[in-house]
DNA sequence: CCAGGTTTCTACAACGTTGTAAGCAACGTT
DNA sequence: AACGTTGCTTACAACGTTGTAGAAACCTGG
């Protein structure tokens, strides 16, 4: 049932080396020669065996992904992006998820490194310097938040510049009790720590006091964790005109309990959220948000790993910024 | 930088068989050899080669997972539940976007077979039992709906059922011109044929009459399918009373348009969907839909693939159901 | 101390592929 | 006619692993 080249070559009367230089595309190799092999392949419906292959090259012509959470709308997005552009490459991609956790985190980028893959996209929420440390060797790329002194290439946004820009918007509806949705104190909650510095930014720049009791941590960055925030923040008494969210799933939970507590998005409340998945599209109200270029974020990723795969591993780490726009919907402007 | 088991073996002082046997817990090594052995297994951090492995055992330990689309909630969530049963069994899964067309679907189907994968989950939309005959040979289980005659594992909830369930659910608050949205009349749609027939049972139950006019296709099941669906049915004058989409994107897409007609959602109409997706507990109104069990639907289709490729790979083709439930939200019961 | 068994270890040959080096034609050039 | 050149093809040896078969060491009970 499964053919391997020596079959191939014996029908066609050649060698096992001419078969393969026929399915590598190798130049020289006479018309009807090719011909001849290329009729015995179609006919023995041969296949590569890609471990042998794999084996044999020391390259596998797989790639990693791992995210967090498949089912957080935006990773599942960006996976639909990387997947698309590597394959331009030739690469599968092989999906992994994190769980989030820095064992597992750890777990997987190590792990993983069983000469199955090539390389890794690495979408980390807790990985420290130190984790990555041990991995030295596998070619990676990571996507989101810098690592200081990591020592691997890395796609993010300007997360400062693009929660500035949200809460400068929502500034410039004329609100200004603003809460911020999603910090995180953990040392690992670089994100949070990036868009919380962005908010506290633009807040000076208007000459808004930073008021400690509207900015609300969430363990997770689920639609529970954005409805829970903020239920806790208006038992607590406080009563925002607006509500920045660090993501647009907590920004979907949160509209969930401003509608809860029967108050109007946006007359009474604002809601900006960011990743702009589609959902946020479709939710009532829609909702306004940063949509980070992930298209663009998936490509350079795996540009990046490509040249590091074909190029000098040595070569100092390269950290690239992906656009970002505001889309303002109707969550904020009606 | 990496090590194989010969490196391991000179260190350790024994030949390259004895550290292959200690790697895979043979019984038979004297204790102070393999303790010698796995200490140089640490001191050189080798990690086996999975080609070779590959290539000398023919079995790969991946198996495929293949999806129309990862973005669909569905399918993420599933995938989740695959990954996590497939771990159990010591498999890594590759996850694929078939992209939903036929093209693409048969594609994945045939060209992964690269002897990368040991096995096949794929969960059709467009694929005939035609297209599945060329795969012979490779183990596969089938998600969702059947392919009649086809040769392959399969492992669905009883649509039929299921929206008989929720046509009913409807008719029980009252609810007498019922639209259905998301049916397909390409011979693909048989996840719609079997949910629309549900529908009609149902509706014939209660002595409703079919109305052709409140029955709308959807080309796609997005949330983009459905609002557009409904903006249609509106417009060409149909009033309906209660909406049951094939699907929750749909019903999302579908509580848009219905939000910007003006219509109150359950009062003028009641709308229900159907996987029980997060977004549809956290939607304003939340979503009434039918629940499959989809880490049950994971965990029957990797143990049947499991059987496929441990036992006999001739044996008759399986057929599982999953089991299924309605839940009530806010979107037909205030 | 030996026969017979069991445990522990090893050498060798695959698995299917491709890189290397080299062979053999058939050229055109000296 | 002898010579390199070029085009095409082949044999061989890896890549790192594990199954097989068997050798060596170790037991046991006579």
């Amino acid at each position: 049932m499964r053919h391997r080249l020596k079959d191939v070559a014996e029908r066609a009367g050649v060698s096992v080396k001419t078969v393969s230089n026929v399915v590598n595309g190798y130049l020289h190799v006479r018309p009807d020669t090719r011909a001849r092999v290329e009729e015995a392949i179609a006919e023995l419906n041969y296949r590569p065996n890609l471990s042998a292959r794999n084996l044999r090259k020391g390259r596998t012509g797989v790639i990693a992904l791992a995210v967090p959470e498949l089912d957080i709308p935006y990773f599942a997005e960006l996976a639909r992006h990387v997947v698309t552009a590597a394959a331009e490459h030739g690469w599968t991609v092989l999906i992994d998820q994190t769980g989030g956790g820095p064992e597992q985190e750890r777990k997987v980028a190590g792990g993983i490194g069983d000469h199955l893959i090539d390389g890794l996209i690495l979408s980390p929420l807790a990985l420290t310097a130190e984790d990555l440390a041990g991995l030295a060797g596998m070619p990676m790329v990571l996507l989101g938040e810098r690592i200081d002194h990591g020592p691997a290439d890395h796609v993010a946004i300007d997360n400062v510049a693009a929660a500035h820009a949200v809460t400068a918007h929502l500034i410039g509806l004329g609100r200004r009790r603003i809460a911020a949705i999603g910090a995180q104190r953990t040392p690992e909650g670089v994100s949070a720590r990036l868009r919380l510095a962005g908010y506290a930014a633009a807040l000076a720049e208007a000459d808004i006091g930073y008021d400690e009791r509207l900015v609300a941590p969430a363990p997770a960055w689920h639609r529970a964790d954005g409805a829970t925030a903020l239920r806790h923040l208006l038992a607590s008494g406080v009563r925002p005109d607006a509500v920045f969210c660090f993501n647009d799933t907590l920004a979907l939970g949160a509209l969930r309990a401003l509608h809860e507590a029967g108050l109007r998005v946006p007359e009474d409340v604002a809601v900006a959220g960011f990743d702009d998945i589609e959902d946020g599209r479709f939710s009532v109200p829609t909702l306004t948000t940063i949509s980070p270029d992930k298209e663009r974020i998936a490509r350079l990723a795996v540009d990046l790993l490509a040249n590091r795969l074909t190029g000098d591993p040595e070569a100092p780490p390269q950290e690239l910024t992906a656009p970002h726009h505001l889309i303002p919907r109707e969550s904020t402007t009606p």
